[in-house]
DNA sequence: ACCTAGGTACGATCGATTTCGTACCCGAGT
DNA sequence: ACTCGGGTACGAAATCGATCGTACCTAGGT
């Protein structure tokens, strides 16, 4: 069965404060980071991040990019998964999506 | 007399997770949106940007923001001046200035 | 029908951050 | 020497945000 998209604002709504609070958290931020680094823009399992919190505070952290318009979440029912709104954000914020790709090379590859 | 500069981080001492938790405050990123947009780089004063809080918080603010790495505090004593470092973030990260003051054509102009 | 893995809802906790009150410092001008 | 305006130091209050415990939901497989 197909999933249900959970979208956040529309494009002309998205906020640079909202934004940038969402990207403030480490958490938060190495998900965009590696989201922003691959150009395939698949959709992505919501533990393939390997985030060293636990699922409660996952979900809140994936709400909160959502509600940012950063990120899709595709419910469904028992997994969810995780789309990067590239066009979006670029569109919106251009140069934004460079700045976290560039951030992504420190973090494989310590300056 | 000439004031003392407060220099935050050096340049590859920058941090994008300063630097955006910096940005996360309105207060903050409206001073920055406005130091953005003007290409003269001059220095300004402290109480030229008319922030709607104590003095004391307004202190806050700027450290934080000097500690970012994203401004030069010149302190005079009984007054204090403030500087962008354009060249400095806009080396580190590049493009953030542009998005930074595409926001404040928002608050000047509204969409 | 049941179990399981992944996710959410709700609420509590803990820590960080913003804010300001009080007191004090500094330099300029009178 | 004094005052005044602008800024800081310190600490407290209040707010916000991240985290997790408990309980519950959903789809898939057995």
């Amino acid at each position: 069965m197909a999933g249900t998209n959970l979208v956040g604002p529309e494009v002309d709504a998205l906020e640079l404060g909202v934004v940038l609070r969402a990207l403030a958290d480490e958490h938060r931020r190495s998900v965009m980071t590696e989201l922003a680094a691959d150009h395939t823009d698949g959709e992505r399992g919501c533990n393939s991040f390997a985030l060293p919190i636990s699922k409660q505070t996952q979900t809140h952290h994936f709400r909160v990019l959502r509600r940012a318009g950063l990120i899709t979440e595709i419910d469904y029912g028992n997994r969810k998964g995780i789309r990067l709104r590239r066009t979006d954000v670029e569109s919106r914020f251009p140069g934004l999506l460079a700045l976290l790709e560039a951030e992504h090379q420190d973090d494989t590859a310590p300056r």
